[in-house]
RNA sequence: GUCCUCGUAGCUCAGCUGGAUAGAGCAUACGCCUUCUAAGCGUACGGUCAAGCGUUCGAAUCGCUUCGAGGACACCA
């Protein structure tokens, strides 16, 4: 429809010789009384060719043609706008039905390797409750790219070294000492959550206190491995399953990391000061220096996460997205640093930044501490207010707000939360349609032709657009927004006008326009990870 | 102190590559169940888009300044 209109438009701007290539804007009015769509045109020639917007939209409109306008209206203080024929939205009723869980993808990526990186916590506690909203937003990008004809590969970094995995494993020895009356101290950054007690104790119930004489080594290794399960275990509830995961060892392994830093060096980037060994990244994107070999001789965390995402640029990826907490901030202008001085192009990484979730308990703040074990876990959350309504009320916001959970009102089942509202339109849909389902399509719709069957209409047909500019900007919460009004256009529409009636064809079509408001809610929500019921 | 991100209704948030009268939900008040799910629908109330200056036909949106909130500034990761 779109396309029409502008190419009749760039028609009548030319017959004016009028000299304009910019990609014409047309857009949906908010009034319904401005039409159809709208375009802004005459407001942008006046400045170009010096003439008053209403006189140049009026002549736009004289030499305009399109035989699916309707009509053509010009308002102040220069907007054209569109009345169209309401046949295409009955098209698009065919097209949803035809192509059901197909409706709404798009080739756009045209293919494009996408590598979209998230969560990527330490193996060192429980996914928290911070996890859960980059986990939404990661996983609901993936899909909506991957709808859109990208090839998307979502990762997980596990960082399995370092001197974080050795603090465990002394936080999982003195818990199981401490269980075996044995003295033995916490280290100076240790672990203190329950989840490493409940390591210590498994090792105890299992083998009492034969496993004393275990090296450190034992219980990192342990401590890993167990975390690491609980993570994934908890992810795949959450509805997150990952293409890919690459741990530090892996890459350690995989690649010299002293052969890295020389590259680093061979460019030029890294010099010696004070017995340590520096990456110069202030001739880059930093305004520090930051160590890579420290004076005793080890490296620094930066080095394999230097290499990491030196193997991914080798991987061949068109475009990288990071998604890192807010603290991390600083970090990112290391990383590319590191990216340009290995010759590779850092545009090609994109950082997305997750301001933190600020906890509310009882209307105050609750202060979040891994190391001390107080925050609330992904598994409770999932457990108190089921994995829809955690997955949709992290997708609805837009990673930049620094968004407030209220655990008092996420446990309450409030409707506070509009996943219920969409569910409920879907379950009423459901519902209808256990009394009488139709499948054949007419050749022409004869009856759907109200005010809020053609509302709600538009929305469908307003789906694929929204899908490709969540992808393209990269904001899931495009979907939520969409899907809660679609929802809403439905319920409004649904009381009142009856889809069972006495009249044979109506019913018919009416059970149509439903199944295809029901398609396309799920394929919404099946871009944000929820499932909706069939009943509530 | 330097650097990021943010500030929109009482609360939680949309809207931001400039467009027409700034939108939802919750809360508050009032209507609507003899017919397909009332977890719903409808009406009302609610705004100095933090403040100021600038850019222009036009600014919540772009730029600068101020104020406020959060975060980052380790030979920790």
């Amino acid at each position: 429809m779109k396309e029409l209109i502008i190419a009749a438009l760039e028609k009548s701007i030319s017959s004016l010789n009028i000299d304009y290539h910019d990609q014409l804007e047309i857009t949906r009015p908010k009034q319904k009384e401005n039409g159809d769509c709208s375009c802004n045109i005459a407001l942008r020639l006046a400045s170009i060719v010096h003439d008053n917007p209403m006189l140049i939209a009026e002549k736009l409109v004289a030499n305009f043609s399109c035989p699916e306008v309707k009509n053509v209206e010009i308002k102040a203080p220069g907007f054209i706008n569109f009345f169209v024929a309401k046949d295409y939205l009955l098209e698009n009723l065919k097209k949803v039905l035809i192509e059901k869980e197909n409706y709404g993808r798009s080739n756009i990526g045209a293919g494009q390797k996408i590598n979209i990186e998230f969560v990527s916590a330490n193996p060192t506690g429980i996914l928290h409750i911070g996890n859960a909203r980059g986990g939404a937003y990661g996983d609901s990008l993936a899909r909506i790219m991957r709808f859109c004809g990208y090839d998307v590969t979502s990762e997980y970094y596990i960082n399995d070294a370092g001197n974080q995995i050795n603090n465990l494993g002394e936080s999982i020895k003195a818990r199981y000492y401490e269980i075996c009356g044995q003295d033995y101290h916490m280290p100076e950054n240790g672990y203190y959550g329950e989840e490493i007690k409940a390591i210590a104790k498994e090792l105890y119930d299992n083998y009492q206190d034969t496993y004393l004489d275990k090296d450190l080594e034992f219980y990192k290794e342990l401590g890993t491995k167990k975390l690491l399960n609980n993570i994934f275990t908890d992810l795949k509830e959450y509805g997150i399953n990952y293409d890919c995961y690459t741990s530090e060892k892996a890459i350690s392994q995989k690649y010299d990391l002293k052969e890295i830093i020389n590259k680093l060096t061979t460019h030029g980037y890294t010099y010696e000061l004070d017995g340590a060994t520096w990456f110069k990244c202030s001739a880059l994107y930093d305004d520090k220096d930051h160590v890579l070999i420290k004076e005793d001789g080890t490296l620094t965390y930066l080095v394999p996460d230097i290499a990491y995402h030196y193997d991914k640029y080798n991987r061949g990826y068109d475009k990288m997205i990071d998604i890192f907490g807010t603290d991390h901030h600083g970090y990112v202008a290391r990383l590319k640093s590191s990216i340009k001085a290995l010759g590779n192009d850092p545009d090609k990484l994109e950082v997305k930044l997750l301001q933190l979730v600020r906890l509310i308990k009882d209307g105050n703040v609750v202060k979040m501490s891994k190391r001390s074990g107080k925050s609330v876990t992904l598994k409770e959350l999932i457990d108190e207010v089921g994995v829809n309504a955690a997955r949709y009320y992290f997708a609805r916001y837009s990673l930049d707000t620094q968004m407030d959970f209220d655990l008092d009102l996420a446990k309450s089942k409030s409707n506070e939360n509009p996943v219920y509202y969409v569910s409920y339109a879907y379950a009423r849909i459901s519902s209808i349609l256990r009394e009488k389902d139709i499948t054949e399509i007419p050749e022409k719709f004869a009856t759907l032709n109200n005010e809020d069957t053609y509302n709600v209409l538009e929305k469908v047909y307003a789906f694929p657009e929204v899908v490709k500019t969540a992808a393209l900007k990269e904001l899931p919460h495009l979907i939520t927004n969409y899907v809660y009004e679609l929802a809403g256009l439905f319920h409004s529409y649904y009381a009142k006008n009856r889809i069972l009636t006495e009249n044979e064809i109506a019913t018919k079509e009416n059970i149509l326009l439903i199944k295809a408001i029901r398609q396309t809610i799920y394929n919404a929500l099946n871009l944000i990870g929820v499932i909706p019921p069939e009943k509530m």
